[in-house]
RNA sequence: GCCGGAAUGGCGGAACUGGUAGACGCGCCGGACUCAAAAUCCGGUGGUAGCGAUAUCGUGAGAGUUCGAGUCUCUCUUCCGGCACCA
């Protein structure tokens, strides 16, 4: 081994051993504890970012902490391998999305592995192979027996050059990302996932998920939008026919409080109203294109027009005329609005600028309606009263009105209680060549006919080349071409594929058993699953943990799985940031620089205040942000572990940041990570070479049997004992909390007080010298392996401690060194800190006043004056009142 | 507007159940080694006053509870994230 601390050859031979031994491969093993540590996969985009080896070192910790700890620890990983960036970068190179995928996995693979990370690659998948999509085909077709897929038209971007769809990213300013065409809504029929089925369980489950992060549950919540209300209709006839304009209120109380309606520019009565009204054609002309401004909506002025026509109020029969509202929005709700002037702020402004008629019918005691100005207390919900009502009178507005009122309506067949949902069914209908095909053949005769389930996987071809210009499945008649399932006439197959959620939705499920041809899941899944552990960014926390959480729903309620939630904890991890340095030119444009490009110039203080480029002229410091290719402030993780190694950029990261807070990149924060494992090295070795000298010397190889009392060998002995079983436990305590940063730093004191005390003149002579440096490295490379494993590794051997390092369990605190004969008291008086005073660990509280009351730093304060109170707190402080 | 989170030296951050604020790392300052630089090692490093022991102020602001508050309660400010003409 080599003295000198070379971590690509320590790293290499680790990897290279582990790999052979096999010593991250597991198999279900009911005799110990199982743990499923999960990070999110990849997009094999092409390379590694600073993001992945932040998430996958997280997720790393874990797993071999947890293997330490004596669980059967399971850490696969896959690949998100179907999506859009395929499709351009096929377009871009002319090359099949298949190859630029599998290309991009191969490399991404390799860089994974560089980071020594504790994976199981047996169960590698990638979701973008026949093995796995098959799955999601026959579940699929599972769902559409159960009427949990359905089919209904969706709006989708149409460009009209390409004649393709196109995804909201391809979506700019209204326009097509290549051809800056002005972007069209089609409707076309699409596949749908009754997620909305769900929506009460999603929401309710949430509550049984504590090891979720609070806003991660807040932003679902909010999502899936459950609100309480009244659903009910305003009767109108037209054209001969009657009909109801349905509403959805959460105010049902004030219904008699209405003075108009209001509905969105699409409600298909706006569209009738406007055929003989070219008025209001033009405003709901206006108003559709208003809303395509998405950064106007939220600033956009209350607009609407009388539509002259009226409904009847289903309570009071009068008459209530129906306006067109901008504000309206035809995906939320009926689409259209009750208008309560009187109890609703947007509704008091619209009356207000139209001059329509506010009518209270809720009062609250004490406070004075006026026409004059809007105020809080009229849309309170909690202390009104019903006022102009009629029969509703007296009663209390929000409780005992809704009921009564939901309770007449409901007589009269106009409408009941509902619950109403923010939450929309999930539309799975890409019309994109790179994802799973939607096993459906449409037959003339028959109609949509589900492939039958001895014919899947339908396989997606993997030779062609998208050119921008719609679906190339659909220019391959050797794809679209079948027969019939039903009458075996000629059929044409669909070419829409999935949305890549349905391949993220359940790989974890597919990890317990990727090897598995002949079904979707098998019994290794009821030993592996739920995941224990989930890590990942906060992007994903509503969209895939929501479709996630629904499928593995789904599957329960199919027999396949026996879970209800897929993650039982969750952790977020924070973004990596770095500094951004740009230089503005001469027509406003902005050049960025990479930051280690640069001389960076800091303040006396060392804040940095601008830099220099290699042209020798200034560049301005914009701060910090998230590292991004186009302001070129990324951190390549191939350059950075060419330099250091693996261990110093995972003991960085860990080291710099709690795993949930943002990550700010600095150079010297990596130098010095580096510099730390260069001193453990060498310190290492040289303990390594007194420990073997102490054995010849003795002449026996056997170990150690450690000095029962540490404290009677040497006060300095016994104190750095102390220091490292503190550390020890502290780091203990953070493992557990997943706080790692401060594992790292107890790791780096570990290893200060060991060295400190080599350097005292009182370890020298000591026969028990090398003993505690042979437990102090036992216990520090123990505590360190899960974050730098490599280089842990390597001294675990050369230190002679027996076994591998990986098979090592946790180290224990010894508590008994933790104990001191003597104890060092805070000293306060009146609650300042004033000195300090040592105390034999037998003292009593009595004593202890006593010495306190005795000591200069009291006595100086005290002024002879008998103190008002003394407060003792055992181990720790004596608080002395005057 | 609503919901969630946060605010501690020059910087990242530590302080678990209220009990020495600033651990550890980075940066900076000084020193050693060197012809010199890099690397490495040693020492210092919240502000103010003082040669010093020490005093005093100090965890976004203000109040409160307490012998004692970064930590608990209330009010406010700012920042970050999410949602939102949601009926």
């Amino acid at each position: 081994m080599q003295q000198q601390y070379e971590p690509l050859a320590i790293e290499r031979d680790a990897q290279a051993h582990w790999d052979k031994t096999r010593a991250f491969n597991v198999v279900e093993d009911r005799s110990r504890p199982k743990y499923y540590c999960l990070c999110m996969f990849p997009y094999p985009s092409g390379k590694l970012h600073m993001g992945h080896v932040r998430n996958y070192t997280i997720g790393d910790v874990m797993t071999r902490y947890h293997r330490m700890r004596g669980f059967n620890v399971l850490q696969p990983m896959g690949w998100d391998a179907f999506g859009l960036p395929a499709e351009n970068a096929a377009m871009a190179n002319k090359v099949a999305p298949a190859k630029w995928t599998y290309d991009n996995i191969a490399y991404m693979k390799k860089q994974l592995q560089s980071l020594g990370f504790a994976i199981d690659w047996e169960r590698e998948l990638a979701t973008c192979t026949p093995q796995y999509y098959k799955w999601n085909q026959w579940l699929f077709l599972r769902m559409l027996e159960r009427g949990i897929v359905y089919k209904k038209t969706g709006v989708v971007n149409w460009d009209p050059v390409d004649q393709t769809v196109l995804a909201n990213e391809q979506v700019i300013d209204g326009r097509g990302w290549r051809t800056g065409a002005v972007v069209e809504k089609r409707e076309i029929p699409m596949y749908y996932m009754r997620i909305t089925q769900y929506a009460d369980e999603l929401l309710g489950a949430l509550e049984q998920l504590p090891n979720w992060p609070e806003r991660v549950k807040t932003m679902q919540a909010n999502w899936i939008g459950k609100s309480y209300g009244v659903n009910f209709g305003f009767p109108y006839e037209i054209d001969g026919k009657k009909d109801v304009l349905r509403v959805f209120t959460t105010r049902a109380d004030t219904i008699m409080g209405v003075t108009f309606n209001a509905i969105a520019a699409e409600h298909p009565l706006a569209t009738r109203l406007a055929r003989d009204n070219p008025k209001l054609a033009a405003f709901i002309d206006e108003c559709k294109r208003g809303s395509v401004m998405e950064a106007d909506l939220a600033a956009m002025e209350k607009k609407g027009m009388p539509t002259g026509f009226f409904v009847t109020h289903p309570l009071t029969n009068e008459k209530v005329e129906i306006w067109v509202g901008n504000y309206v929005l035809m995906s939320y709700g009926e689409g259209a609005v009750m208008g309560v002037p009187a109890h609703d702020e947007r509704d008091f402004a619209f009356a207000k600028k139209y001059g329509l008629p506010i009518k209270q019918v809720v009062a609250v005691p004490g406070k004075a309606f006026s026409l004059d100005g809007w105020d809080e207390w009229y849309a309170d919900k909690e202390n009104g009263r019903c006022v102009n009502s009629g029969k509703y009178d007296g009663l209390t507005s929000y409780m005992q009105a809704t009921d009564a009122i939901a309770a007449d309506l409901k007589a009269k067949g106009l409408g009941d209680k509902q619950v109403q949902w923010r939450l929309r069914d999930w539309g799975i209908s890409r019309q994109r060549y790179w994802g799973t095909p939607i096993p459906i053949i449409h037959c003339d005769g028959c109609g949509d006919v589900p492939v039958p389930d001895k014919d899947l996987p339908v396989v997606l071809p993997e030779d062609l080349v998208p050119d921008g210009s719609g679906n190339p499945l659909n220019k391959t008649p050797s794809y679209l071409a079948c027969a019939c399932p039903k009458c075996g006439k000629p059929a044409r197959r669909e070419t829409d594929t999935m949305d890549t959620f349905v391949d993220s939705s359940w790989y974890q499920i597919r990890f317990a058993c990727a090897d598995q041809a002949n079904a979707m899941v098998d019994d290794r899944a009821k030993y592996w699953l739920p995941v224990d552990q989930y890590i990942g960014g906060i992007e994903h926390a509503i969209l895939h943990l929501l479709y996630a959480r629904f499928w593995t729903k789904v599957m329960r309620d199919c027999g396949l799985v026996g879970i209800d939630e897929p993650f039982t904890s969750l952790l977020t991890q924070g973004m990596v940031l770095n500094h951004i340095f740009q230089r503005k030119g001469e027509k406003g444009g902005v050049t960025y620089f990479p930051p280690d490009e640069l001389e960076i110039e800091r303040d006396a203080e060392g804040r940095i205040t601008g830099a220099r480029a290699r042209d020798g002229k200034p560049v301005e410091y914009t701060g910090i942000g998230t590292m991004s290719k186009s302001r070129l402030n990324g951190v390549d993780p191939q350059a950075l572990i060419e330099q250091y190694g693996a261990d110093t950029a995972r003991f960085f990261i860990i080291n710099t940041s709690p795993p949930e807070f943002t990550l700010e990149w600095s150079d010297s924060g990596v130098a010095g990570a580096s510099r730390f494992l260069k001193r453990l090295w060498a310190f290492a070795f040289d303990v390594a070479a007194l420990v073997q000298a102490e054995a010849r010397k003795r002449g026996d190889q056997a170990g150690y049997v450690y000095p029962a009392d540490w404290a009677k060998q040497s006060p300095a002995l016994a104190a750095a004992r102390r220091e490292l079983h503190l550390n020890l436990k502290q780091a203990q305590y953070d493992m557990q909390r997943m706080q790692f940063n401060t594992v790292a730093s107890a790791a780096i004191k570990m290893l200060n007080a060991l060295s400190d005390l080599s350097k005292s003149a009182e370890a020298a002579g000591n026969p028990h010298y090398a003993q505690l440096l042979h437990e102090g490295f036992s216990i520090l490379l123990r505590t360190l392996s899960p974050i730098t494993p490599h280089a842990t590794h390597a001294l675990w051997q050369e230190l002679g401690f027996s076994g591998e390092l990986i098979d090592a369990p946790w180290p224990e605190v010894d508590e008994r060194a933790l104990e001191q004969d003597e104890i060092e008291l805070v000293l306060q008086v009146n609650g300042k800190l004033r000195g300090h005073l040592v105390v034999p660990k037998s003292a009593d509280k009595a004593a202890i006043e006593g010495l306190a009351l005795a000591h200069d730093s009291v006595t100086r304060f005290t002024n002879g004056q008998p103190p008002k109170k003394v407060v003792v707190v055992p181990g720790r402080l004596v608080n002395v009142v005057v």
